[in-house]
DNA sequence: CTATAACTCTCAA
DNA sequence: CTAACGTTGAGAGTTATAG
């Protein structure tokens, strides 16, 4: 019954610094894509306020002052310790659910007899000794009170050092817990919702659990009804251990600098269809329709402002990169107006369905490359992504994002290891 | 009218 | 020197539309 949930400390942050020891005891931020905000921070970085989405240039002044160092991230970095992560936590539970890229729920069936805080601390102490990357582990009979544990075990609120076990904690001792935060912890309850229960006076995780789960269900949604559920040891969200194929795949990415001219907006979005499209292969499916959009920077509120986009129906369900690309530069055109300074694109593939029933059209044109998409994609798997491309992505890619703090593909890269003499 | 498609809002990491 | 603020995906609920 019981159910735990294993989370990196600071993850981004805690991959630098397994591969740059320098940068332990050191304020660390890891900045989001086009070094924008921050998504990652040391303890040392909380510690100085700042917040979880603070732009890179609003704490430019504090980090100077405070000798921040900040990185861009490195996904390729961070998706390998994952990996190297998950695996280890696989041999501590038959049952895994992989939720994020630094956290999965562990089932702890017939793990009953076991001391589970012992077994919490073995995972943490496996994991930081065999992958670098210290965790946190939360454990209780529901996956939203196992949440709520491992916030405990981070903020260490009940005790033993990174691990908290709620099972274990009598009637009193939790609700003395659970008075002690905010609403907003809780998995599911996110800015509206906490302002909302806030004004019912339901301000605590304690306040929350006690509701009447039929007037919340009515007030809001069964969302939140299921929430109370779980907060009252009543499961009702399953361990889903294999992950369904995506409904919708999207890539979008900011510029590094405005983009003017549809031109370099085309190399854009077929650079992100290609994106996309290998995703789409890689599952198994085709896409029915695909969706282009372009914005300007909503942030310069004293420039002129435009955004819109177009989703394209194709006569035929197709994986093959260059007909969506077709569809996806056809949509730019539709949609592009000149004069604007362009921040953003992307493009989705919509409507999926499995590559083995493809839709027939009775009208069908053309055949997709099937062969050729195999190539690419093996192409580019062994020699890394973009190696074989159509040429609508362009060479030069100048409004390509900005990463100008990268750490070196330690993991992933034989000639960017660093030397050592 | 109903069934479904399309869109909006919220949440999460 | 200046300007500079992420990405991807899901689900619920609401609105628009087709038949």
């Amino acid at each position: 019954m019981p159910i735990a949930l294993v989370d990196g400390n600071n993850f981004y942050v805690s991959c630098e610094r397994v591969f740059d020891p320098q940068l332990e005891n050191v304020p660390v931020v890891v900045l989001s894509n086009n070094d924008g905000c921050a998504v990652a921070r040391s303890a040392e970085v909380k510690a100085l306020g700042v917040k979880m989405g603070t732009p890179w240039f609003q704490m430019r002044e504090l980090a100077g002052k405070h000798g921040i160092v900040a990185l861009s991230s490195n996904y390729a970095l961070y998706a390998d310790m994952s990996n190297r992560m998950m695996q280890v936590l696989a041999q501590f539970s038959p049952d895994q659910e992989i939720y994020s890229i630094d956290e999965c729920f562990l089932g702890l069936d017939g793990f009953q007899n076991h001391d589970l805080i012992d077994y919490g601390q073995q995972i943490r102490q496996r994991v930081k000794r065999w992958v670098g990357i210290p965790v946190c582990v939360g454990i209780a009979a529901t996956k939203t009170l196992a949440k709520l544990a491992n916030h405990c075990a981070k903020k260490n609120l009940a005790g033993h050092d990174g691990v908290c076990d709620v099972t274990r904690l009598s009637a009193a001792e939790q609700t003395k817990l659970f008075s002690g935060i905010e609403v907003g912890e809780i998995w599911g309850v996110g800015r509206q919702l906490s302002r909302q229960l806030g004004e019912l006076g339901i301000s605590t995780v304690e306040a929350l659990r006690r509701a009447d789960p039929r007037t919340m269900k009515a007030r809001f949604s069964v969302v939140l009804e299921r929430t109370i559920a779980e907060l009252n040891d009543i499961s009702c969200m399953t361990l889903e251990e294999a992950a369904p194929n995506k409904q919708q795949i999207i890539s979008s990415r900011s510029f590094g600098a405005y983009v003017y001219a549809i031109e370099a907006l085309g190399e854009a979005v077929a650079s992100y269809i290609a994106i996309a499209a290998e995703k789409l292969r890689s599952q198994g499916s085709l896409a029915g329709m695909v969706q282009v959009y372009i914005r300007t920077n909503p942030h310069a509120a004293d420039r002129p402002q435009y955004q819109r986009g177009l989703t394209i129906p194709l006569p035929d369900a197709s994986d093959d990169t260059l007909r969506l690309t077709r569809a996806a530069l056809w949509g730019l055109k539709r949609i592009y107006r000149p004069g604007f300074a362009y921040q953003k694109a992307g493009v989705a593939l919509l409507n999926l369905s499995a590559t083995a029933t493809p839709q027939l059209n009775l009208f069908s044109q053309s055949k997709d490359n099937t062969r050729l998409m195999q190539v690419m994609d093996r192409i580019n798997d062994i020699w890394g992504r973009g190696t074989l491309r159509s040429a609508a992505e362009g060479i030069e890619k100048s409004w390509k994002m900005k990463r100008e703090r990268v750490s070196p593909g330690y993991t992933s890269c034989w000639n960017q290891l660093p030397v050592v003499s």
